[in-house]
DNA sequence: AAAAAGGTTTAGTTTTGCCTAAACTTTTTT
DNA sequence: AAAAAAGTTTAGGCAAAACTAAACCTTTTT
């Protein structure tokens, strides 16, 4: 088992985020990892020379096996580490990110399975997102965008975007979190607004831009 | 608060370990940093020119209060670690010092403090070894070689050398651990061996280098 | 189809952090 | 006190990883 440095697993998380296992172009890699064109042609092929991606000149790069295993790997250990951020030690989900993209960097199998087995080898990081597995199997992405959801429906809401502090500050406000239920009161016609009703019996409307990045299930 | 790289916080860690706030000498830091000496004469240029530390050429180095602050927060980072691998992950307290070394470098002092707190503020880590508070103080080094106790002292172990894995096999095998009790029963004239028994009434001999490594306090 | 625009790669520079070989101090030995 | 040994620093390289400027493909526009 190689080590790579936290560069390059920067480039291959970043691979697998914008395109999975398809084609991404130098342009975009480069905006994502916050670098500018010519690092990343020089560090994919770094990564090429280590058989993590397949170069196609001027058309882009993709993850081979080896790199998808590699990304998923690393996905794995930085939401398991934001679960025990938020479920151990109180933080946040709103502060984890950048404290789990330092975590994510530590290099032992054993720390990340004995870390899983602790925390009760969740399947769901504390956003709603899937932890991918040992195996490197990734459990479903649960649930539909709050506004696609029909008036009358009762729903859980089950995963949120990281749609950056604002956000999240806006959740809290409104007591949503995690497994909230709520009953779809109506959806406006003209700002695709939703109004929900909770079960304490409260009314209130949310944005689109909040709905569409609250996921829930109908129950 | 500045950052710092890895690199550099391990050559703090080791002008500490090595010298507290005196000086050390060019050689000794590059045989504990693993590096060689211009490599080093390089790093503590470096280090000079963020003030943590003080060269005097041809004689050696020594931190400032500010590098001694900084060797102090990591020390207390790697030992909060170190118990949080043993006590909640379940690890072997052999296993864990690489894993602290990685985890040690990890910037956040929130995380260092909820760590802490979920770890119910402990003062020393699972070697006996004293955890710097927040404030940088040091609590007591508790206890002295077994090697060093009379015989008919009923004593208890509260800290433990770290010997390497052949060492800490030993100690598994024989049973002890922290918090473990015996009563010395004589100690060799010949080669400084000592016999000790335990609360079940097993009695047994330890080398003079095991039990210099094994720390006690009198009861 | 030629020209302009946009994206990608090459070329050359910078910083960190390590190396070896050679020069220079300091300490120890004779 | 001079010579030998030991330790430290300078000099010059190398690799990773970032950058700017310039050259080079592709794609889009006219």
């Amino acid at each position: 088992m190689k080590t790579h440095s936290e560069s390059e697993e920067n480039y291959i998380k970043a691979l697998y985020h914008l395109g999975g296992e398809g084609v991404v172009g130098n342009g975009a890699l480069a905006h994502r990892v916050g670098a500018k064109g010519p690092s990343v042609t020089q560090a994919v092929k770094r990564l090429a020379g280590k058989d993590l991606v397949e170069v196609i000149p001027y058309k882009g790069v993709k993850l081979t096996q080896k790199g998808t295993a590699l990304a998923t790997h690393i996905l794995r250990k930085h939401r398991l580490w934001e679960t025990f951020l938020v479920e151990k030690l109180g933080f946040g989900w709103e502060e984890v990110h950048p404290l789990a993209e330092q975590l994510e960097h530590i290099q032992s199998r054993e720390l990340v399975e004995k870390l899983a087995e602790f925390l009760g080898s969740p399947i769901h990081d504390p956003h709603g997102d899937p932890i991918p597995q040992s195996d490197g199997a990734i459990p479903p992405t649960l649930g539909k965008p709050l506004q696609q959801c029909a008036a009358l429906d009762t729903v859980r809401v089950v995963r949120v975007e990281d749609a950056g502090p604002e956000f999240f500050n806006q959740l809290e406000q409104l007591g949503i979190v995690l497994g909230s239920e709520f009953t779809v009161q109506s959806i406006s016609n003209f700002d695709s607004s939703i109004e929900l009703l909770a079960k304490d019996g409260t009314k209130f409307w949310l944005s689109h831009s909040m709905s569409s990045n609250i996921y829930a299930i109908t129950l």
